[in-house]
DNA sequence: ATTTTATTACGATAAAAATCGTAATAAAAT
DNA sequence: ATTTTATTACGATTTTTATCGTAATAAAAT
């Protein structure tokens, strides 16, 4: 019945922004602006203006030095991936994570042998742990 | 460099009310509402005109006797979660299935064991099947 | 038949997100 | 010093999404 404003997440223009700062480094925006040109038609001070946006809305940081601004992510892409991913499972799969992981996976199953390999590895700690702590969703 | 304004998702608000739809079947409004209200704080006509948006945008169709209007989704929730998926997959795992899957094991682990059981039946499925066919992303 | 109630239609407004144009500023080149 | 170039700042506009109020319509109750 409430309605807690619940975490801010970054918009789709701005995580194409977060993605390439993430790839990069830290860049000015003239840097960020010729990579997203590549993929999206967009002009200069649209990029600006969005980067200006993250910047208030505390997604970027930035180091200025004279006139010249490099902005770099204020979270890492980890953390970002997070929310991101809390915020999507509820929205889509009601919480529930195993439908997501199944779905996933039933989808595009074609991966490489290691990484199987690795998520077996995953599902055995899993196991070994299981019933001590931590949150379910 | 083009920009093929893709296939439109449903907005948040809009998949709340498919959610509703998916688990009780076609619905009026009003029992839609009802329902919603439950959770949020919107006003009967919010949900109604909504709920004729997504029937503009094709997420919904109606059937309507007289003057009462029978909401139905217009696709199976498995195949909005299908499109849902791939989207964010794109825009939050620069498209990477595997490092969905692991994050999402790693920060939800806890699961029923039939659930880990059905989940590691699908990664041998996987890999007998490996080399064939079928898209990876 | 008249009134009450429930529902839909429609348009207007508000809020959020995305885009762009112009002016201001500073540095670099001449 | 003056001009050119690159960058930022700022405000305006557009587009999309969300919300609501009022009027029209039909059915149900009296």
């Amino acid at each position: 019945m409430t309605n807690l404003k619940s975490n801010q997440q970054p918009t789709a223009a701005e995580l194409e922004i977060l993605r390439i700062l993430w790839d990069r480094g830290p860049s000015s925006v003239r840097v960020v602006h010729d990579i997203l040109s590549e993929s999206k038609e967009v002009v200069y001070t649209t990029t600006l203006k969005t980067m200006q946006v993250m910047m208030d809305r505390g997604f970027l940081t930035r180091q200025e030095n004279g006139r010249k601004h490099i902005y770099a992510p204020a979270q890492a892409q980890e953390d970002t991936q997070t929310d991101l991913l809390d915020n999507f499972l509820q929205k889509a799969f009601g919480g529930s994570a195993m439908k997501l992981v199944m779905k996933t996976l039933g989808n595009y199953y074609k991966t490489d042998d290691g990484e199987l390999d690795k998520l077996k590895q995953m599902i055995e700690s899993i196991e070994k742990k299981d019933d001590d702590s931590t949150p379910d969703l």
